[in-house]
DNA sequence: CGCGCTACTGAACAGCCATTCAATAAAACT
DNA sequence: AGTTTTATTGAATGGCTGTTCAGTAGCGCG
């Protein structure tokens, strides 16, 4: 314990291809370098855990002088404080983005949210240890409090508009609030089971089961594995074929 | 931050009623010590969190002095470690007992099953609290994740045990495996939402919420809220009414 | 009553860690 | 070029915390 967590380069996914004056720049421009440093912190969140994450940590990840997060954030509670609001926006606007691209009708509207939370960009290993580390903390911080559940009012108000829709499509005799409730409660528990089983689970696995859940749940909007039907437009008790 | 949460005086809900000798007996045997302690430890998790937890913070809980942990423990480590082996014991003789003492059909074997997890005695704010900042460190502490992953291997292994036989009586198409991942899944969502809200969720919601999605996913077991129909044995691909 | 025995205490200690800050160096600007 | 501004460094500091351990006190036993 105690490996410097080399993501000094990050690799900064974007199209900044522009040639960068000088590799040897040492000055970088404020948003730059605190994006760096969270980044380290998740990595070392996720590698050390909460409590063990210190700022030395965080400033060795990032190949940096030991004052440098009190520099650019004041103290470690707003260094964490603004990682988690990092995850929290990520994660919004992810989703946001899959479901406006998704088709109108409820079965990919549903599809889309479902999926989002298990996407590639922001479910992997450490994003998702990184998260619990700080939620778990939450219910003593009462700023992590309020992130995290603004974060789920606004994805869950979602999710049950196309829960109810549903339900008003094909005559459901569930509850749209408890079935929201259920699903989503399903999805941060596939994100737990993720990040406690190591290798074990994938996360395609989640994504089965999650959208398997799916078609259970909604049987006239999906079929039996989760793929979404969207031959028949669906109106109120319209007949099939 | 900094009040010692007094719990001094454990409320002991068991029948140990036997008239205390003595009420000032500083001394006691081995393993009300080491309960106390582990108490403190869970209180003091709940409250302030994992990092924030400290051995003064556990032994003014319990109204002891400052060696005291070290002395019965050897080291904090071994605490935590202890009181999460201790919180694990407590889950499993509680879903244990529940599950054998309900009727032999599938529904109701079931039905005890994911009322256990939601029970009373081991679903109290503190309690979750504790269990999910113990949980958070698991990814970087190989102790932890050995005793979660056993934990949570045992009751899946039952749980999927009845999905199975659910699929069997009543010719569900679904994934046995799959199922039993969701609704597990679910389950430790339906704890964390418990952990997050503060009062806003309570226990008997999180109870609703899972026994109507069991009604959603056995259909042929139970009714539209959930409640276990027993009324039909059930056979392989039994005519109905 | 004395003698150990064991649970327990709390002061002392050593190490760690967040934070500060004076010094430095790179850019920006004039 | 000179000056200001800004980013960065890294050593120093002080507080906190886990652990130790020499001492204390309740308890049983002979």
């Amino acid at each position: 314990m105690g490996n410097p967590l080399d993501i000094g380069k990050i690799q900064n996914g974007n199209e900044e291809t522009e040639a960068s004056p000088s590799p040897s720049r040492r000055r970088e421009s404020r948003e730059k370098r605190r994006e760096q440093l969270i980044k380290a912190t998740i990595e070392s969140l996720a590698v050390r855990g909460y409590a063990a994450t210190t700022l030395a940590d965080v400033s060795d990840g990032a190949k940096l002088s030991r004052g440098i997060v009190n520099f650019h954030f004041d103290s470690k509670d707003n260094l964490l404080l603004e990682t988690l609001q990092f995850m929290s926006d990520e994660y919004q606007e992810n989703w946001k983005a899959r479901y406006a691209a998704a088709p109108s009708d409820t079965a990919h509207k549903l599809t889309a949210l479902i999926t989002a939370d298990l996407d590639r960009k922001i479910c992997t290993p450490h994003t998702v240890a990184a998260w619990f580390a700080l939620m778990a903390e939450a219910k003593s911080r009462p700023a992590y409090q309020k992130l995290v559940w603004e974060r789920d009012t606004k994805y869950r108000g979602r999710l049950t508009e196309y829960c109810r829709k549903a339900k008003d499509e094909a005559g459901y005799t569930f509850d749209p609030e408890n079935v929201t409730a259920a699903i989503y409660a399903m999805q941060e528990g596939l994100w737990l089971r993720l990040m406690l089983s190591g290798r074990k689970y994938k996360r395609t696995d989640a994504l089965k089961i999650a959208m398997e859940m799916l078609g259970t749940i909604f049987p006239k909007h999906f079929d039996a594995d989760g793929r979404p039907l969207t031959k028949t437009p669906m109106r109120k008790p319209g007949r099939k074929t």
